[in-house]
RNA sequence: GGGCGUUUAGCUCAGCUGGGAGAGCGCUUCCCUUACAAGGAAGAGGUCGGGGGUUCGAAACCCUCAACGCCCACCA
């Protein structure tokens, strides 16, 4: 073995030879429990960042885990086409050579996002390979392949016929730099610095006027009405009245709505039903007209008069200049509100009316919210399942079409008529009136629509495969709560609506990345890191490992380098822990399973009492899903307990039988316990350890109950005692110590004596009872240690330490006394906790008398 | 405006059903003891955000205040 552990050459030699094996593929244990998982589909054209390295930690741990316990694992793996994300990408690059998508025309366009697909596509499967996760490539999946677009059209048409997806005219919002509808969701508000203008609309009978207040003057020119409320007297003579526009000079009608709030600005309302959906309802319930003033570039139409042509933030201060010089601007005052921001580009979005295709959300709400409500599906943390409700409840239709090329095609034809054609297969003619003349709705998909299928879709449906039956529903979905919205509630939606039940049986939530600050990786604030970098410097283990340790459900991951160099340090040691194992036990003679002795001394069992616990510990930790606690019992174990003490026993116990099979055994179960969050390294220490066939393929520690011996820690306490009295009174730990043992229970022997005199480099004497004087003394459980002073000590010091240790003694023992002497305490704690205290005060005034008998004696 | 969450050691966080304040990192002192100095041994450090209440007993339960963070909402 090499003297230290090398991460990164260790991490090029393993994951063929999983592959090869057959590892990934649920067909390796035919016979296991079926256990499920999807990736959460990765853009395409992506590169993988530190939140997906979590969440595929988070997967392959699980996963790793559950193969090893013997469940017939399936972990898919897969990439989204990410719809206005990639044709962004795409005429980015095309840009650069100063053309643009309408330049090729949509097939050349698509043809060149495929080509970009086949250039990038395997770079962040590539990137997922690199880190160690274990999904089953043999049953990738992307999202615009052939099975996956014959369930988008299915799924489509399904719902057209039942009337659950229609197209329709409304007001959605609008980027007009993607030129293309969001859905609700998609949008980001953000709080800015905006001014509300104030604008006089005078009565065309030259009787007055009204004040209005908009934060977007320029729609102005869309206006075909005002309101007010029909409660407000100030404005009731005003009803009904007409109102001369300014600029245009059209006339719009006054009118009365609820809708209107009186408290804001002047309390009349410029009414924009083209441009605002609040507006668009009341001109639906008023019968207004729309004007639709701005185009799909967010230019202002043929309708805006002299202003036709500018760009709605050029119209916006043109159409305000002038106001101002017809007399009608009354004033523009600082005004902070809330304005909507494109999730692709960050562009302010534009409510803008336009014919667009809705999925009818409300239909799907009610089975969803049952579904989690009666636990059909579980979210961890739970809490979640709040906002999830939240949203449910509150569902708008969803508008799934999208003015762009990159994606699945509407399944929808149109005649020369109108008529509306959606079918399985293209139709050749208008089934209506029989017209050939037919064409494409030019439009795709929402992305989110192909992935709201992905846990049913990906194992083959609409066709009833072996995969369908034997892995829907999934076991458990593994995201960051930022797409709970976008993606887990629609899949709880359409698996509910397609397949009848919950697409997966848990849904576990994770947190965010975050730097060591605490911010948020982004790249516009540079502070990301990228996980194929960490994985160079440091090794991909590592970097697993420090993912898992700080990946609890629900809670941001803070990751600070430090975190991944003390992960590589624990690697270290584990590595270091092996060599020494192998000094005692041959290489490749440690049995895969099993082998736990059956006759072991004290320290044997004692570790191998504690490996049960822990094994047992970490296993209903992991079943929550706490990984940071699952790792953080396991860690401390490992190098406290085996390492830190084990280990060191061993070295001077050579002589009891089971020693070397139990370092052996240990250690290979560590490695096994171990393997999920770093199966590079592992897989390299199960091959000396044990040298045939591979962790990943092996069985899950199953510990037999060892009785866990008290005499253990009585003795670490007397060990520990020797070690600290030395170092408070300076003592060289090369100089060798008398210690008088009194051992009053008769609980040590020969080889306790034997670990005490090595452990803590002295020479044992046991003696027949307490000594009076010229010893400093080691409380150690049941047993009593006596330091000779002789020549050895400072007695001030001693004295200083003995008064220390008395002075903490007699204040925990007058806490117990003060307890103990509350009636209401005794009368009311329960018996067990009021013996515990009475047990507490005897050995306390124990403590107390001996320290101080042994500071008289001084 | 509504909802959720957080506040415990210098830093990141455990502490689940109320019964002697914990871990990792960092820090201090000593030690290159033949697995490991990417290490070992020992140690310092906290009025558990403030206030009130329930209880024999509260970091934990209730109320309230404060600070910070996040999500949702048609703030013209």
């Amino acid at each position: 073995m090499n003297p230290t552990y090398e991460p990164q050459e260790i991490e090029s030699r393993w994951y063929e030879r999983w592959e090869k094996a057959g590892l990934f593929r649920p067909e390796y244990r035919p016979d296991g429990e079926p256990f499920a998982v999807v990736i959460p589909p990765p853009n395409v054209t992506g590169s993988l960042h530190m939140g997906h390295a979590l969440n595929h930690t988070i997967h392959d741990v699980i996963v790793r885990r559950k193969r090893m316990q013997g469940y017939s694992v399936l972990w898919v793996p897969g990439t989204d086409h990410a719809g206005i994300a990639t044709q962004n990408v795409v005429e980015r690059d095309l840009a650069n050579e100063g053309l643009s998508r309408h330049d090729l025309g949509r097939e050349a366009f698509i043809e060149q996002v495929w080509e970009y697909k086949r250039k990038f596509g395997n770079r962040i499967t590539e990137q997922i390979r690199r880190l160690g996760n274990s999904p089953d490539w043999s049953r990738e999946r992307f999202t615009m392949d052939e099975g996956l677009s014959r369930a988008v059209r299915e799924v489509f048409v399904t719902l057209y016929e039942q009337g659950l997806l229609y197209r329709g005219n409304r007001i959605i919002n609008w980027c007009p730099r993607c030129a293309t509808a969001l859905a609700d969701i998609e949008v980001e508000y953000e709080d800015v610095d905006g001014t509300l203008t104030r604008i006089r609309y005078p009565f065309a009978d030259g009787s007055g006027s009204l004040v209005v207040s908009t934060t977007r003057p320029e729609t102005m020119l869309g206006d075909t009405g005002v309101a007010v409320h029909p409660d407000d007297d100030r404005y009731t003579s005003a009803i009904g009245k007409t109102i001369r526009l300014p600029l245009l000079g059209r006339l719009i009608p006054v009118f009365a709505d609820d809708s209107v709030d009186p408290e804001f600005g002047t309390g009349v309302v410029k009414v924009t039903p083209a441009h605002d959906p609040n507006d668009f309802d009341m001109g639906q319930r008023h019968g207004l007209e729309t004007i639709v003033m701005m185009d799909e570039a967010g230019s202002v139409t043929g309708d805006g008069g002299n202003f036709a042509g500018m760009d709605r933030f050029e119209a916006r201060e043109a159409v305000r200049r002038a106001l101002e010089a017809e007399g009608a601007l009354v004033g523009v005052e600082p005004h902070r509100h809330s304005v909507g921001h494109c999730y692709r580009c960050g562009t302010v979005v534009e409510p803008y009316l336009s014919l667009q295709w809705f999925v009818a959300n409300s239909q799907f709400s009610k089975p969803a919210i049952d579904a989690v409500a009666d636990g059909r599906n579980r979210f961890v943390p739970k809490r979640w399942e709040k906002s999830y409700f939240n949203w449910m409840e509150n569902l708008r239709d969803w508008c799934i079409s999208r003015q762009i090329w990159w994606g699945h095609r509407i399944p929808a034809w149109y005649c020369p008529d109108g008529h509306v054609n959606v079918g399985r297969v293209d139709p050749t003619e208008c089934a209506e009136c029989g017209s050939q003349v037919l064409a494409q709705d030019p439009d795709v998909l929402d992305t989110w629509f192909s992935s709201a299928l992905w846990p049913f879709s990906t194992l083959g449906w609409p066709d009833q495969t072996d995969d369908l039956a034997r892995f829907f529903p999934n076991s458990v979905l593994v995201t960051g709560f930022d797409i709970i919205y976008f993606w887990v509630a629609r899949m709880m939606q359409m698996g509910l609506h397609f397949m009848g039940d919950v697409p997966f049986r848990e849904t576990i939530i994770h947190g965010l990345v975050r730097d060591s600050a605490g911010f948020k990786m982004s790249k516009s604030k540079g502070n990301t890191i990228d996980p194929l970098d960490v994985a160079e410097e440091y090794g991909a283990d590592p970097l697993r490992l420090a993912l898992i340790q700080a990946a609890n459900p629900g809670q941001d991951v803070p990751l600070d380098m430090e975190w991944v160099r003390g992960a590589r340090k624990f690697g270290n040691k584990l590595w270091n822990a092996t060599k020494f194992v192998l000094g005692t036990v041959e290489s490749g003679s440690v049995p895969a399973d099993g082998g736990y002795p059956q006759d072991p001394g004290p320290a044997e069992s004692w570790i191998l009492g504690r490996l049960g616990q822990v094994v047992s510990r970490f296993d209903d930790l992991c079943d929550e899903y706490r990984f940071s606690d699952a790792f953080g019992v396991l860690y401390n174990f490992a190098w406290s307990e085996v390492f830190d003490w084990y280990i060191e026993i061993s070295k001077t116990t050579s002589d009891l039988p089971a020693t070397g099979q139990t370092l052996g055994v240990v250690m290979r179960d560590l490695v096994k316990l171990f393997h999920p969050a770093m199966p590079y390294l592992t897989e390299e220490l199960w091959e000396q350890l044990v040298g045939k066939g591979l962790v990943a393929g092996s069985d899950w520690p199953q510990v037999p109950v060892y009785p866990v011996p008290d005499v253990m820690s009585d003795l670490q306490e007397m060990i520990s005692g020797v070690r600290r009295f030395r170092a408070e009174q300076g003592i060289s730990p090369r100089k060798r110590l008398e210690l008088g043992v009194f051992d009053a229970n008769h609980v040590i022997s020969d080889w306790s004596v034997d670990l005490i005199e090595r452990l803590g480099f002295v020479d044992v004497e046991l003696l027949e009872s307490e000594p009076d004087t010229g010893h400093s003394r080691v409380v150690a459980g049941r047993l009593s240690g006596f330091i000779g002073l002789d020549g050895v000590i400072d007695l001030d010091a001693e004295r200083e330490r003995l008064d220390k240790a008395i002075a903490v003694a007699a204040g925990d023992l007058a806490r117990v006394e003060a307890k103990l002497a509350n009636p209401q305490f005794t009368e009311k704690a329960p018996p067990a906790v009021v013996a515990k205290e009475n047990g507490k005060k005897a050995e306390l005034s124990d403590l107390m008398a001996a320290l101080q008998s042994q500071r008289d004696a001084l």
